[in-house]
This record gives structure tokens, sequence and C-alpha cells, in this order.
DNA sequence: CCGATGTTTTGGTCTTGATCGAAGCATGCG
DNA sequence: CGCATGCTTCGATCAAGACCAAAACATCGG
């Protein structure tokens, strides 16, 4: 009878809707202080401090001393990849937070999600990647082909860099907003940082969005032309 | 602040106690009564009808009326996967709801998960039935080699019949003791259903030890040597 | 040292929701 | 029909835990 893992547990960690805004606002990938972390979660300070150490606790989250600081930041890409595949299921359930409506556009247009890009841009990326070869879907599992691996590295990133035991480098992750599949891994990961880099996009604070300059979107654009 | 889907919500509806044993009882596929499921989860009746329809209006699950009883199901396999995740997630941080130790040695040696053979034996057969090319692993799927089903048949099982639309043949499945896949799917249903005919095993009442004769357990290892 | 800033602990209030007994529906069987 | 069975609704109880203010603790800058 009380055999098995505890999702229980792990669901009523994630169930309070304090704790949900603070998983969410980290989803961002970066770390945050308690106090940033408050104030995402809309409640006080002594409560906020009462959750993150639950959080930390049941294994979700990891905390970083600097100085007077105290930075929380998710445990792992599992652990975001877990609360990913939450908010997609959530999404595909209708369990949203504000009305179905086109709200948030720039949320829906270009986001992060934890490392890697998401939204519009994201499964557009993810599209193209597909259609030309560069990735192939085997099943589940995502295979950067040889063709692949030129083409990636055309674009400026170092694929030998990349490998990783503890990561795949390929891996697809479900869009909330688009209820489709969008690049994660250790080369979703790269090819943001690569289009931030550059120069062609920014990330926003205290958000997830991703904000394209115009230059950084043609550039994109003409990167991944498959509508 | 408030964007994105509601993983609070789906986090609330998995977090209490009584409703993590039901969605548990119900990872096996097969539907199940509301009175059934109320002594799954250890709840009075009125208690474990007040959840299922919780977790009916989450979309979690289904429900069927069937004569006088009401079946409920997983919603979709979707919905099982979900949970899956969330198990493994939780094992991979120790969550698991009795102590570590070996409190339970019967329970880690052979059980019942759902409709299948898990636990030290479960594992076992499974290493052997991959070593020796009866199914294959692709990804993350497994398929029924051509001498596999030679393999299977001689063991006395019909495979005609184990074709469903519905299910899988053959499924893997996380163990969280041994933290190793073991056979799931229709395949691995019939297996133990096998065994137990046989008279080489026995499901213990109220609970999901399974008994082997010493007899059972010579033949068991002498058809999977593999350590 | 001291005071300012960031965070946790303490102590107490209050809301949410899990729980069950009893009563109310619905369905099937004879 | 009428009784048995399976399930849901109602009403009331009760406990877990979310919450905050105030005080304690920690760390830095001066």
């Amino acid at each position: 009878m009380k055999e098995g893992p505890d999702i229980a547990r792990l669901g009523t960690l994630i169930g309070d809707p304090a704790r949900a805004n603070m998983l969410t606002a980290l989803m961002g990938g970066q770390a945050l202080t308690a106090s940033e972390l408050a104030q995402a979660a809309g409640v006080s300070l002594p409560t906020a401090s009462s959750h993150l150490s639950k959080l930390e606790d049941g294994g979700l989250l990891s905390q970083r001393k600097q100085g007077r600081h105290r930075y929380f930041a998710l445990a792992d890409t599992a652990t975001g990849a877990m609360l990913e595949s939450l908010m997609g299921f959530a999404a595909s359930r209708g369990h949203l937070r504000h009305k179905p409506g086109p709200k948030d556009p720039a949320l829906r247009k270009a986001r992060v999600c934890y490392d890697h890009l998401a939204g519009d841009f994201g499964v557009r990326m993810f599209d193209n990647l597909i259609c030309e070869g560069t990735i192939i879907a085997e099943g589940e599992n995502l295979v950067l082909s040889e063709a692949g691996e030129a083409r990636v590295s055309a674009l400026g990133i170092n694929i030998e860099k990349l490998h990783s035991p503890r990561r795949p480098l390929c891996k697809s992750c479900l869009d909330w907003s688009e209820r489709r599949s969008h690049l994660a891994g250790s080369l979703g990961r790269a090819l943001l940082a690569h289009f931030i880099d550059q120069g062609w996009a920014r990330r926003m604070a205290d958000s997830r969005v991703i904000t394209f300059t115009p230059e950084g979107e043609r550039r994109f654009m003409a990167v991944f032309p498959v509508d």
C-alpha cells in the first residue's frame, strides 16, 4: 500500500501556487535571490523562505551562498525537464492561469525554456532543423546527422565541446504555447547562447521573454526560412 | 507573473496522498471501480468519490458507466506518461514512501507492478530477454524479435492473443527498487500470469508481493540464468 | 566595532480542504 | 414492485499548512 516513489510529496511541493510561481520563475534558467523569488511568488519574505527550504529539501532546488545573498536555481536539467513536461500536460488539459487569448504575445513569440529557445521561434527553428535533415527524429529520440554536424558548425558552434555524459546533445521538449516540439539538450542551449552572443537577441530582465533585434530577426528568418 | 500553464493545479491534484494512490493504482491501465479505488487509497467511499470527481474535472481520469458500476481509468497514455515521468523523478530524488533500508526484502525480490513482474526477479527476466535477443530495445521502444516470438511460444504463451490496439506488446517500466527497467506491456502481463498458472509463484493477498515456490524459483532461474 | 541589508526563525492566526456518517439517487435482480 | 448494491451529495468536524509581524541571525561596508 505505502510503496513506490512518493509522487504525492512531489505533487504537494509543486501544488502550492507560491512555490509553483517560484519554480516557473526559475525556469528562466538564471539563479534568483530569495527576495526576488518572494516578489515573483507574491508572498512575504518569511513565507518565501519557508517555501524555499521545502523545495530544497525536496531536491528541486540548489542554493549557493554569495555574500549576503542566497541564490536559488533549479537543481538540474532533469528538474527543468520535469517541470516543462508538467506544463505541457497542464496546457494540454486547458489548465491555464489566464484566459486563452494571446495576452502575452511576446512570451508566445520567443522565450527561454530553462536554457533553450521556446515559443514560436523555438518551434520554427526545430521544424527547420528536422526539415533540412540536420536533426533526425528516431521515435522519441533525436540524433544529429553527419550533414547536421557540418551545418551546425557552419553556424559557428563547436560541437566537440557540447558532448557530455551527463546530458543528451539533442532532446525534444514540448512547447506549451505551441503544443509542438522544440529543441532542448546541450545543442539547444548552445544555439540560444549563440543567438545572444551574436547580438541577434536579448533576454529581458525578470521575465522569460526573449526579444530579437530587427536585424537579428531578419538573420534568424534567413537561417530558418520554413514557416 | 501569472503566465503559463497552471502547474500548481496539477500539482495539487497529484499532491494528495489519497489521489496519488488512486492514480498509482490506475497506472496498470485497467479500469477500476470507485470502491476498489477507495480501498486502494485507504479512504472511505464518500471521500474517494470526491477525489475522483476532482481528478476527472482536472482531465486526468475518464469514467465509463457500466451497470451499477462506474469504472475509472487514466484519461489517456499522455497521462500515464506524465505520471511515470513524475515517478522517475521522485525516485531519483529518493522520495520513497518507506525507509530506504531493506524493510521489505520480499517486496524487493519480486512483486507485481500492476499486472507484470517487478523487483529483482523482474529486472533479471528483463535483462535475460534483452541479452538473448528475444526483445530488442530501439531507443525507448521495445520490439519482440522473430526469434523472440518462437522463444516466447516455447514458454507456452500464445502471442496472437496478446496483440491489442489499446496496449503495446512490450513496454519498459522503471523499477523503483532496482532503478532499472523491467518488462511491462501485455507480454509482461502474460508472463507473470503464466508463472502463476504453472504454479511457480503465487500472489500474496493484500500485498504486491509475489512468492515463488522453491521449485518455481529453480525453474525461473533455469529459464533466466544470467545474473 | 556599528549600522545597514538580506535572510531565517519564532509564534500565532486563519483558511483551505480532507475526512466521514447519514441520507439521497440510481441501477439491477428477483 | 421492493430490496440490495454501488455511488454521490450534504453537513459538520478537524487538522495541516500557508501566511505574516516581530525578533533573531548573518554578512558586509565603513
